[in-house]
DNA sequence: TGTACATCAGTGAACGCGCGTTCACTGATGTAC
DNA sequence: TGTACATCAGTGAACGCGCGTTCACTGATGTAC
């Protein structure tokens, strides 16, 4: 075993990539065990060499934070960081195809409520989790005041995944890009530079233009 | 029968309430048919002399808006409008009681993502709820240009539901009301009045002001 | 007023199925001598 | 090099239970004459 993992340690990382993809595409209550261990090609009673309960699972795979999110991994992979982070991010995060493929995208939008039904260890991990993101956002504001900066990064936050609950939820399409487009406007006034009420682009009109993106298909495989 | 309603009217609404409180309380895959109709004091049978299927019942129970909401309801009857009735209705929706009562509250931070899961008719039906929400919101911005007044209605109401959802998910109750704080203060910026990045109330301080609120219960009756 | 019948909301048992979890076991791999 | 044993990841059947839905039925209420 000259691995740096151990046959059973990458069995336990393939078991956290299909949860988190599942959990995201159906949610957490409506995924099996079962189809969980399936996904990886296992069964079901080999899970609890894993992890003590289906509960623990989740709070495992929300520990896991942006790391199963391409988005978050292609921003770190390509040395982005501050300002740029903040900016990539946020369009892409308000992007039609992150809205379109809740499967591989931030567990919060897809997960948010239901965590907040969770026991406190996977309340734990979503907090440790968002508290990192918080710190990656607050760092790409143009804000001088701390305090500012960090209420700043929590509303961002905030539009973001309810733009995203929004955008999803809704059966238009075109409502829903224009959701998506209102966020994405309004989020560079939070973004900066300098006094987050001042030097701001006029969010508004993008609401309005068709955006043409293709059919939204209703479940990715 | 000069009732207004018959018999069997008066079962359906009772179901609706019913399945409202408890699938925003515990979520719609995770309550169960058998539980809505207990709590009207019915057999499981019954159920399908109302309802066809049980997403069905979603559809039915997103098809009221903001009539199992309390706070909506107060509104209304209040007769507030306009920038009043955006202004009260932020503050309560904000607050840490919201937060801490998803059963008699808002149904989006509630059930969004399942929402996003459900068959067409229920995601019309939320639709359609949210349209009406946006009306009443864009009715009491203080914002002249129409295109820019229902983006800040979106953009507020995505920050709102955000807020909430964030401030479930998170263990820490004092990370959890700033999360309702910063929204707040972000709010009033867009709420107007005129350019929403002008004369706004520089938000960012309420966050870190400690905010005992009483303890947070895991779960309500 | 009394009898016979129709309507209809709700019952409760049953359907096949999937759930989370346990556990005795198999069979491949690694180690000792 | 060969044999005996230990380790250990994963199997698969079983547990009790709850799921959404169907359906023959009951029993109360309403209507007709």
């Amino acid at each position: 075993m000259a691995d740096g993992q151990g046959r059973k340690e990458q069995t336990r990382e393939a078991i956290l990539r299909a949860a988190s993809t599942l959990f995201r595409r159906d949610g957490y209550h409506a995924t099996g065990v079962d189809k969980v261990m399936a996904a990886v090609g296992l069964t079901a009673g080999g899970f609890y060499a894993h992890f003590r309960s289906k509960s623990d699972l989740l709070a495992a795979v929300l520990g896991r934070g942006g790391r199963d999110v391409p988005m978050f991994a292609a921003a770190d992979a390509a040395g982005l960081d501050g300002v740029d982070w903040v900016r990539t991010l946020a369009d892409q995060y308000l992007s039609p195809a992150h809205r379109d493929g809740p499967a591989t995208g931030c567990l919060i939008p897809a997960l948010g409520p239901e965590v907040g039904r969770a026991d406190p260890a996977a309340r734990a991990a979503f907090e440790a989790a968002l508290r990192g993101l918080v710190r990656r956002v607050v760092d790409g504001l143009a804000v001088a005041d701390s305090d500012r900066a960090s209420s700043n990064a929590l509303a961002i936050i905030a539009m973001a995944v309810g733009a995203q609950v929004l955008a999803r939820g809704v059966a238009d399409e075109a409502l829903s890009d224009q959701i998506l487009a209102a966020a994405r406007g309004h989020l560079e006034t939070l973004i900066g530079p300098g006094h987050p009420t001042r030097d701001a682009p006029p969010p508004g009109r993008q609401g309005q233009r068709p955006r043409k993106q293709g059919r939204r298909p209703k479940r990715e495989s």
